[in-house]
DNA sequence: CCAATTTAGTAAACCTTGTTTACTTACGCA
DNA sequence: TGCGTAAGTAAACAAGGTTTACTAAATTGG
């Protein structure tokens, strides 16, 4: 453990002092209304600073996105014990709109912002798997109900239901998100909103009862 | 008609030739990457004269909105025709979805912006009349197809109907320009993102064919 | 231990972009 | 003709992302 290592740690402690400066600021305020400059008089290093562990702004909200998706994907699986496929997605998605609820500026940046290609492969790696990607996490639920017959005809496509039903609930958060203060529209409960989408979801999704019940003849 | 008139006429046709420049230059680039100085260039005066025209780059932009949520608003009323109102609202989904693709960046100023709250009450009177406000179109459709008892149980309230049904759409759309770009995601067609989601709207809010057919027994 | 080099950090400047101030010009009108 | 208002402009300001040029500290090779 010579100076070497040392070093190498205060410089990653650095890095972790503004990401989590920039995630506070960033979830309290959103992107736009915190500057760089903000985010280093909250660490009480100059603005310059930052560039020496983050390309640019872009770059530090990346990482952070990167972070947040993780642990959101991770979050998700804990859902994985649930047994039926359709109820473990209505969880999800419960799940999926409480955080957005919760922390709507992060929901923003996950998920409403543009971001610049990026090529590195690292960046992909932990894609795929159900344990720490949420999109995953859905696609399996929907292509387990489909191969249990539990859906609809029409619905094979595990990634085609995945993004239709992880866009129908988005609809819902951005909305909320982008509109919750317009004036034209006369907002039902976000609650009711959700609650309601993901009723539409399992309805239209679901395969209708086979012949009826067994009980009622 | 005195040299007043002309001056006012003058007037005016500078401020739609802002309007003409702005609308052109939002809708081939976006919001952000078109500066005052851009359009001022681009009709050819000082930034300053835009500032004699419009309050700031907001109120440019809202004023562009608003004109383009009539017009949108109208091109739904064309649609009234359609009598079964299940159907309208189909076609009015897929005019929506085409609208989305045709102009992104337009989609993306209506409906994906934050907008500060407006004030002005002249601002909001042409809503809630179906000929020019979206929304109420397909409010409108909703209620009809309930009061018909075309809807399953749990969807009487219209409002709620409406935003749920939005929302879905939104989501498709919203996810489509933010993401479209994104490696994570290996992305079904846009198309069949679309008729996958009005399929999943219709399946999902339509009540079940009666006891079956009469056809049957 | 000392000098050279690398590294971390800073102050100040740069650049773009929205917006305003202070001035000029042109025109209608008495 | 001269006055006042309206239209228009150049230049400046402010904010914010980013960079340049410099300083100081620490590591390392001899």
């Amino acid at each position: 453990m010579g100076p070497m290592e040392r070093r190498e740690r205060d410089r990653l402690a650095l890095r972790r002092k503004i990401l989590d400066a920039g995630r506070r600021l960033f979830a309290e305020q959103g992107y736009e209304a915190v500057t760089m400059r903000t985010i280093a008089h909250e660490i009480e290093y100059s603005p310059r600073t930052i560039y020496l562990h983050f390309k640019d702004k872009d770059d530090l909200i990346r990482e952070l996105c990167r972070q947040d998706f993780h642990a959101f994907g991770t979050e998700m699986a804990k859902l994985a014990g649930i047994a039926d496929p359709i109820e473990r997605l209505r969880a999800a998605g419960k799940g999926y709109a409480a955080f957005a609820q919760q922390f709507p500026n992060h929901y923003q940046l996950m998920f409403m912002t543009r971001k610049p290609v990026v090529d590195r492969p690292e960046d992909l790696e932990w894609h795929d798997d159900p344990e720490a990607d949420a999109y995953a996490f859905v696609r399996a639920c929907l292509s387990e109900a489909h191969d249990k017959g539990m859906l609809r005809t029409g619905w094979s496509d595990p990634d085609l239901a995945a993004q239709v039903v992880w866009a129908a609930l988005h609809g819902v958060l951005a909305l909320h998100i982008t509109h919750r203060e317009d004036p034209f529209i006369p907002w039902a409960a976000l609650d009711a909103r959700v609650d309601g989408m993901i009723r539409l979801i399992v309805s239209g999704l679901r395969a209708e009862p086979p012949p009826v019940a067994p009980k009622k003849s």
